[in-house]
DNA sequence: CGCTTCTTTGATTCAACTCAATGGATGTGG
DNA sequence: CCACATCCATTGAGTTGAATCAAAGAAGCG
């Protein structure tokens, strides 16, 4: 990288809320325009990073939140053997950084799948400004309370059913994300490789490729290297909803 | 329960923090004492309530966290087709409802597995309070946080593991919250079914009772019933490691 | 172009599930 | 106090969905 080059992005940097596509589905969501400008002051844009290169590792000192604002990014934990398991995948407007408030130091890596940037919002600058602008602190709040909201749906996904299901619900809910952004809820690219799907699903390799093709055959989806277009979206959305044996409504259900 | 103890306790639901045993495992933990007892003049103690009774239920509207104070609580939702899905167990000290901050309503129930008392900390009164005691919105936003990595571990346990190491994981994560509220690491009582222990595990109750009957043949545990004994820590801790073919590590894990 | 990495496809195996039956505990009413 | 019902847990037999093992094909990269 040249000095030319970070004298253009540096001055690139200065992004700022009030003027991003993405601010009303990111963090300053619901704000009005006075704390959006507060807001502006304390969130750096980033220049872009690479596919492979990390917003944040394990064990990293917790300096700030990270709002992806193009391309995407994995999120993914170590078990004792070394072992990667994904816990998450992030698209433009959402925001990562959470699991480290606790101790001060993040609890998992983040990095890119693609070409991506983000913006930074400093911890040590978020809680004098949380208690300028509740609305932010409220929004903070909410951020966090969807991201286990979402950890529980995906418990949910992993945990009771078959890989048919996995895949199909996976393939929904990207589509449904990237559909929010603006994007095609029917064509798109998965950025993640067949590895990291089914390691994010709990399945191998071979089964998510057996699948896509089965898919494929089954006419629900046409898939070629990593665009995939859904072509039967009400048929994938039922796989979802597990049509399992109805007696296990009994033993589970509430009256 | 007699009358007079009723009285006693109706008395007692004054229960403030200051007092607490367990306001250093709690949300009070780390605040001054001054911050303290203006935590006390928000948090309402409640009478017992009894095994199958509810702390919320799903699309309650969004009063209270709730902390457990004695006695356990578990929180689960339900898939399409109405089937309950455990997404965690609550021990006194641990606090619940963090779920419901994104869109003012529960996504999930509570639901008691024994008599069980709890703390209710008003939602409306809490961002004011957080106002003014900064160090109780930090506890707060903590709080989440080790929600959301202990989710993140959760997921880890069930994605990839053999039945036995599930299992295994879940004893030890029992031991050790437990042996941190000051009882026993070895010997507790399960508080919850086969059931929901399979539930919880994305196993069925065939498989966990089992295993049990496994483990104690192997000398790792003792139970009857629902008092367990754990016999050998160390080997269930090794087991929790999934001592799994190592040429899946290449394939995973970080450089 | 050769090397590596990723993906697909096929054959086989096995861990956990399903189905089935029994056993034990708890509770209720006569 | 016992007979009966209900619920929960255990145990066994058989099945199956996804994993493992293996190999070949396609794509990306220096």
């Amino acid at each position: 990288m040249t000095t030319s080059d970070q004298v253009i992005s540096i001055s690139k940097l200065k992004t700022s809320c009030s003027t991003c596509s993405l601010h009303e589905l990111c963090l300053p969501r619901g704000l009005n325009s006075i704390d959006l400008e507060k807001l502006d002051h304390v969130v750096k844009g980033s220049r872009p990073i690479q596919k492979g290169d990390y917003l944040f590792r394990l064990n990293d000192k917790f300096n700030a939140f990270y709002a992806v604002r193009s391309g995407s990014v994995k999120a993914y934990i170590l078990n004792e053997l070394g072992e990667e398991q994904i816990i998450g995948f992030y698209f433009p407007g959402e925001v990562l950084g959470f699991d480290a408030i606790d101790q001060n130091i993040h609890t998992c890596f983040a990095m890119a799948l693609e070409t991506t940037t983000y913006c930074s919002i400093p911890y040590d600058r978020i809680h004098d400004i949380c208690m300028q602008i509740p609305d932010l602190q409220k929004q903070m709040f909410r951020l966090i309370s969807r991201e286990l909201t979402n950890e529980n749906k995906m418990l949910l996904t992993i945990n009771n059913r078959t890989a048919e299901e996995k895949l199909a619900t996976f393939l929904i809910s990207l589509s449904t994300r990237l559909h929010k952004l603006g994007y095609s809820a029917i064509e798109f690219n998965l950025p993640m490789s067949r590895q990291e799907i089914a390691n994010y699903l709990g399945l191998t390799i071979e089964t998510v490729s057996r699948l896509l093709t089965k898919f494929q055959r089954e006419q629900l989806i046409q898939i070629d290297k990593k665009e995939i277009k859904l072509t039967n979206l009400s048929e994938l959305h039922s796989m979802c909803e597990g049509a399992r044996c109805p007696s296990a409504e009994g033993k589970n259900s509430v009256a």
